[in-house]
DNA sequence: CCGGATCCAAAGAGATACTG
DNA sequence: CAGTATCTCTTTGGATCCGG
């Protein structure tokens, strides 16, 4: 993020942050509190191994989580939200929130349909 | 969106709706009212047409946004947030909000470092 | 074993020219 | 003006290997 990059509005900066395809979902996991490494991997299994790395790599040299090692065999990792992580919070809760409110709209209209073929 | 994947949080439904690269900047400038495509373009000089016109279709398809197609010549397409789009502008503002208090965080940094080098 | 790195293939995004 | 087609380049995915 060292690239000085001209912003047309803030919210290009936010993204910047926190865009990509995985940040924000690691993000909002860590939002529950620190985890290890394999712990975030258990509740993303579809996200390979080296874009788990990649993404939390990059959250780090932005601050906005910290990576604690703990050196002992086998080795522990664990990831936190850092200050500026926490000030995260009510958009990672927000984006949460409209996720349930979202997959409850799609299942009335798919009852919504079903109950359409039933009268046709 | 009719896929029927499995999310694992409900963010992830979120983020399938409005993430990628360009999803959320270009409803963000529709938060502000509803735009043509040259004034979505023009606030966004870094998109390609291509990449703008398929993000918009997908808006489009998740019932994001609507499209409204006037049949004159020069053509005239605008978009605008739907309901549910509406139902994200909570988010939309707080992402604009954090950008930028993270810029401003980011000039103290820059100037922190500055009075260091003076000091040297 | 756990966390991470490397290499190669696949998918997504950028640049540019072109159409109605 | 809005959108498409094609080609190139960057980002992501998958398999394998390494260090402790």
């Amino acid at each position: 993020m060292s690239g000085e990059r001209h912003y047309n509005i803030p919210s290009e900066a936010t993204m910047d942050v926190i865009g990509g395809k995985w940040k924000i979902i690691v993000l909002c996991h860590l939002s529950y509190g620190p985890k290890r490494t394999s712990e975030i991997k258990k509740k993303m299994p579809d996200i390979t191994q080296k874009m788990l790395t990649q993404t939390l790599r990059e959250l780090e040299e932005d601050g906005i989580i910290t990576r604690t090692v703990f050196n002992q065999v086998p080795p522990k990792v664990v990831y936190e939200l850092s200050e500026m992580g926490v000030s995260l919070q009510p958009i990672l809760d927000q984006i949460c929130e409209w996720g349930e409110m979202y997959l409850n709209e799609k299942s009335k209209v798919i009852r919504g349909q079903a109950k359409e073929q039933l009268l046709t």
